[in-house]
DNA sequence: TGGCATAATACGTTATCCATAATTATGAAT
DNA sequence: ATTCATAATTATGGATAACGTATTATGCCA
């Protein structure tokens, strides 16, 4: 038997802090705004000043946390404006992967998308937020997979975990995740028809509905 | 008279370590591919290795260098592919920008695109390839600053840097300079108009324009 | 010559210390 | 008592040294 299939090259220290951080952000123990207090995590982790303070430099890079100079780190805050800058960029991005998708699908990447779109009706049909929320980012990776330009879907995953930062459930908001849906199933229609231009432009609009019903969540927690 | 209007807050070590590097590598001093010595580089900047290596950590970040774990940080190669897929990236981006820029530019903004425009003629005309990809660049920035997506022009402005790592002087290619300042002229002709879908095909095409010229010198080069 | 053990190299991490800037607490003067 | 200036505290940014360990190179032996 194979000795235990242990990672290769184990993910530096750094990457795993980065990732245990990440993890607390999303769940929102850790909220935007929030200061990140070096000495307790170095404490909790049991690790040394060294790697954490890199683990807060990638998470800078990525833009989960904003490093202020002389004045440490904090979670960071994403303003109206900014999801009005990102949602056009996630649109522009998506779709063109959609796009692409759509002229180049073989018969086999068809039916990949089909069964990943049956997961969504399914969950969507028991009302399950969280399985809909799943299995839409599932629908979404195998787009970009298909459409195979990396470094458009790196930076479709950057902004995507930027926007954890906000978005939680603005599935929940009645009515969205049926209209979501609608929405996922009219692109699907347009790439097995290999009709680009509509599966691109569908894409778009998904994402900026999106958007919008973002604002409709504030709007109704005033 | 107020006191030597010293840097506010001087810019972080490892901020002005990563910014030489970044020099380094674009003068190609650093070639792609090329291992980077640690040791060398704490040496001949008489720092320690903690902010050499946050510096690194940046720049891998930017996709400048890639780090090998346990195996050191080399200077980031492109692919053909890579080039496949920044470009037409860069044209979604740039291209909306160029279509935001058409909608809403006012006449005071049209005055100064044109007044850089003219220093591009000018430049083209003089056959100054260096001033010409300066101009060309401030340029493009102003695009961006107008469009005022401050999410789109960090992304631009990553891969313009990685690109850096590659493209050197496609514009001294025959023909290319003068191509090049033809597509402007249409591009900024089209934002005078405020004929935004033109403006923004048009330098999505101005983008993959650059990819095919670069793709020639390459096949020059064999 | 080929495989394996050993040595050298350099990366990842820890621990500790110092300087400086930011924050808070303290105390004096009006 | 309130305000302002100063001092004490705290935390970040940076530097250094040292250690464990993975990778690479070297060289021995079969």
């Amino acid at each position: 038997m194979t000795p235990t299939p242990t990672r290769i090259t184990q993910p530096a220290l750094y990457l795993e802090v980065a990732e245990r951080l990440r993890e607390r952000i999303f769940s929102h123990e850790l909220q935007p705004g929030a200061w990140i207090d070096e000495q307790k995590l170095v404490e909790e982790y049991g690790i040394s000043r060294t790697p954490l303070r890199e683990a807060l430099k990638h998470l800078a890079a990525e833009g989960l946390v904003t490093l202020k100079p002389r004045r440490g780190c904090y979670v960071t805050q994403l303003s109206e404006r900014d999801l009005d800058e990102i949602f056009p960029v996630m649109g522009l991005l998506e779709g063109r992967c959609a796009f692409e998708v759509a002229q180049k699908a073989t018969p086999a990447d068809l039916k990949r998308l089909e069964k990943l779109h049956e997961a969504l009706e399914r969950h969507a049909a028991a009302g399950d937020a969280n399985r809909f929320f799943e299995a839409n980012q599932d629908f979404h990776k195998a787009l970009h997979e298909l459409a195979g330009n990396r470094w458009a879907t790196q930076m479709i995953e950057d902004l995507r975990k930027v926007l954890k930062l906000t978005r939680r459930d603005s599935l929940r908001l009645d009515g969205r995740l049926k209209q979501s849906l609608k929405e996922h199933r009219s692109i699907l229609a347009a790439i097995r028809q290999h009709d680009a231009a509509s599966a691109g432009a569908l894409m778009q609009a998904h994402m900026l509905a999106g958007r919008a019903a973002l604002a409709e969540m504030y709007a109704g927690k005033k």
